[in-house]
DNA sequence: TAGACGTAGA
DNA sequence: TCTACGTCTA
């Protein structure tokens, strides 16, 4: 089969460096930074505790996430909250948004890849952005009156540069 | 940007046998296999004249193509004759199918990739199987009552053998 | 079996 | 903007 880095881990990837950058969501994959094709939050199982390893906020979507300075804001998942067709529902604190409250109340380290549409606007680029912690998450209803979950994480200090 | 070998071609891609392996369709892409992620056919416009490039044919999903001694019959897009949500429609003469009608007009070269399934059901790999010719093309109407196109296609001879 | 921050081209 | 033989995990 594949060569594929199998192991979820939680922290850094050993040979991945923050600003590195890749073409597909395969490719991290690939590399061990985020196993999820098409789910931006990751995470792995400690016996029942779910913790989560990496999230993806790709441009695009229409998420309106935040990130500046090393501070983030990065909504949920689930609910259909992006989905055009289907009604959209209240977020459940179940699979990847309980992955990320957990990782909050244990404070462990998160990897972050931010997606970013081309200039060419062809398709997505994705790069490495190092660990952050979560340090809170709150519910907030959304225009449509729906249930959303919004996470801040925070970039730990003292790690090198993005290259 | 990528690298990626963006010129659309009829025929052989250098550097490519018969044989070849990829695990991914943007893997395909990148070495100018089949350009498209997610569609069936790919096909390049001479003029106004759309032609042939690729084709992929992928077990799983239903569609009763056969595949056997170098003898292809493949089903046409559109209509969405896969899915289970929408409804059904008759397919049309245009884009993909349009191109293989062209490509047994004018008996220009097919590539030819298969989708095999793994072992173990995990994703998909796929092979290229080399150059083929549209002998023929019909159209059908399946069991639902709509309009689908079946293509034959035949290996052309004297390719080496699949390594 | 269904859900999810995928992709590229028409 | 939409379609389309995607791709993985739970």
């Amino acid at each position: 089969g594949k060569q594929v880095n199998s192991e979820k881990r939680i922290g850094s990837v050993p040979g991945i460096n923050g600003g590195d950058e890749f073409q597909y969501k395969t490719e991290l994959r690939v590399v061990g930074l985020h196993s999820k094709t098409m789910h931006g939050i990751d995470y792995l199982k400690r016996g029942d505790l779910r913790l989560a390893t990496s999230i993806v906020a790709s441009e695009g979507y229409g998420y309106k996430d935040t990130f500046n300075s090393g501070v983030m804001f990065y909504t949920g998942e689930g609910g259909n909250v992006m989905s055009k067709e289907k009604k959209t529902e209240d977020q459940k604190l179940i699979k990847g948004n309980l992955a990320l409250a957990n990782s909050m109340r244990h404070q462990t380290e998160v990897r972050v890849i931010r997606g970013e549409e081309r200039w060419d606007r062809k398709g997505k680029r994705y790069v490495y952005d190092g660990l952050y912690l979560v340090e809170q998450y709150r519910e907030e209803r959304e225009a449509r009156g729906k249930l959303v979950y919004k996470f801040k994480l925070c970039r730990i200090p003292g790690q090198p540069p993005l290259t």
